[in-house]
DNA sequence: GAAATGAATCTAATCGTTTAGACAACACGT
DNA sequence: ACGTGTTGTCTAAACGATTAGATTCATTTC
């Protein structure tokens, strides 16, 4: 069943030696009657090289590993295909790993990785705790991370402007007259450590509006979160006009909670969301939301783990936070006149 | 950085035929003293096995490799969770790889799986082409196929009524007085080949509707595909009253379509969509759809493909049909008065 | 014409495991 | 006292590639 390069040597009457360079236009040259022999029994046999033995030889892998919280969220799967599409230019696989944003199993990844030896991880966290990024780095093996920063480090990461996309999107709100807006945060975090959370806050503090904490509801990964939260915030007794959910998942679950409550979008209430998943642009409303170039994170998260690989240098736009942009739907008008 | 079982074995003072055979439970007893202290070097060393060499020696890996078509569709998603899960728990990881439905990646992708001498693979085909998994036969690698047959042929694969499927939300359309009643097929298919499409024009015959082939147009993968479609169909000369689309992207992607062209839903036209990923529920109006159980699909699959590389039986359940159901929301309704 | 250079090839060590075969030490039944 | 097992351990041969070092032969240089 498995052709090996001994059975080509052999058939072709040279060495395995010989084969190797043939195959890998070894350092050492062959001569073109040879080389051509040769290729014709690879071609004949089928031969391919066992990755596992030249792995072993070489020490070292093309496999990159990839830990992602989960993919309920299509942000995830769009910034896996940008990781991807480089990796397979490169000549690296990818091995995806769900942590279910549970820090154990990101645990097991982590050693799973380091046994398979893979040339280096891209990790997305799915917790607030670091361990798992610390044992990577303890096993010496290439790290990158996607759109967190670890705190007092400096760690190769490829992040958005999260917090100019925060300000774009409560400017917005605020320019439409809005004075009481919402909040819906990420399920783990202690709100501060989100950039789109900050730029929220110093937005409102910049117009003058005071930050209510009432106002920040804690919202999840599904839809349904995102639709809890904003019932949530609809029941508080001086409820907001408008809304800023920290992602598209939840600002979808909340439209939906809208259309349920009778509020009429963007006439009665008005929704931002973030990331511009491929969804928002055809929900009803269509939902205004500030778009991450979730692809092109992906790509930049590879390019620069690659270039980390292989010792070259990381090429500047890798490492320049990328751009976001507010895009304006349907899900955001005037603020209504119910206001004191 | 790296500790071998060499290390291992000269600290502890003893083989690395004994470091093994403590590690693994080895085919040969090892005394209680000796084991402990092997086990205390290896506490302390934090040596982790070599996965790679293991790999060359077993001539095996615990890997299987996953082809999915695009991550566009949750449903993807869901199904490679479903995978993932049972892989994790009898000790496999999975390598993903998105063959954007080209058939020169997936061959691309095969190939690599035999240098990569994975334990098998699952593959989610993205055309109408079974070369690759002529190919993995070759190679002599175990290969499931999910929510596909390949013609003539017995193939172990993972699928779900997609006939009962297609009847249940035609039939569900002709019950709510509809008679004419488009069609949203798969890009590639030559629409027969879909067990939906099936069920949708046994049905139409079933309650004596003739069918009109202008009233299937060709879908796509995203949900701008969608869109277009059903501008296509009420675009006819004399369109539908309701949509029956191939997969939920279609049918939002309808939606929007719908609600663009000043139609109520369902009020004035009613649409059916297929798999029921989560915005199915959040969309307003809520999508009908039908029911596909896609992460025990998924897990299906997983534990079909292990029976298979392990030589063992697989359980009954995993062979039959998975069964679907009808989930009406709120996207379907009586049929309007205008017809003839 | 001898020495030096270079091209093409081969031999064999190496990567880090697993495991069959050899062997020593000891217990047991006769 | 002697075979016969059993238990615990070690030695060394795989697995299939890469590549440094040795070898051969032809060509160039002085």
């Amino acid at each position: 069943m498995g052709v090996t390069a001994e059975d080509v040597a052999r058939i072709a009457g040279v060495s395995r030696a010989t084969v190797s360079y043939v195959v890998n236009n070894g350092p050492r040259p062959v001569s073109k009657e040879t080389a051509e022999k040769v290729r014709e029994v690879i071609r004949q046999t089928g031969y391919q090289p066992n990755a596992l033995a030249r792995n072993l030889r070489l020490q070292r892998t093309k496999i990159i590993g990839l830990i992602v919280p989960d993919t309920h969220n299509p942000y995830f799967p769009e910034v896996a295909r940008g990781i991807e599409s480089i990796a397979f230019e490169h000549g690296y696989s990818v091995m995806l790993c769900h942590s279910v944003s549970d820090l154990d199993r990101e645990i097991q990844y982590v050693n799973m990785f380091h046994a398979q030896r893979v040339a280096g991880v891209i990790w997305i966290p799915g917790t607030n705790i670091f361990e798992p990024y610390h044992k990577l780095k303890g096993y010496g093996i290439q790290t990158v991370i996607i759109d967190r920063l670890v705190p007092h480090e400096k760690v190769p990461a490829v992040v958005a402007d999260n917090v100019e996309g925060g300000k774009l999107a409560t400017q917005h709100l605020i320019d439409l007259g809005h004075r009481r807006i919402g909040y819906i945060s990420r399920p783990v975090d202690l709100s501060h450590s989100s950039g789109r959370f900050e730029g929220y806050q110093t937005t409102l503090k910049k117009n003058g509006i005071p930050f209510d904490e009432h106002l920040v509801v804690k919202g999840g990964f599904i839809l349904e979160d995102g639709r809890r939260a904003v019932q949530d915030l609809l029941a508080l007794e001086n409820p907001p006009t408008a809304i800023f959910a920290y992602n598209d998942i939840m600002a979808i679950g909340g439209l939906r909670a809208l259309h349920e409550s009778g509020l009429r979008v963007p006439d009665d209430f008005s929704l931002v969301g973030f990331d511009d998943i491929a969804q928002s642009a055809f929900t009803c409303p269509a939902l205004t939301t500030v778009h991450l170039p979730k692809f092109e994170m992906g790509q930049n998260g590879a390019k620069l783990l690659i270039s980390l690989i292989e010792k070259q240098k990381p090429p500047e736009e890798v490492l320049t936070p990328l751009g976001v942009r507010l895009i304006v739907r349907e899900s955001t008008g005037a603020a209504p006149l119910r206001q004191p």
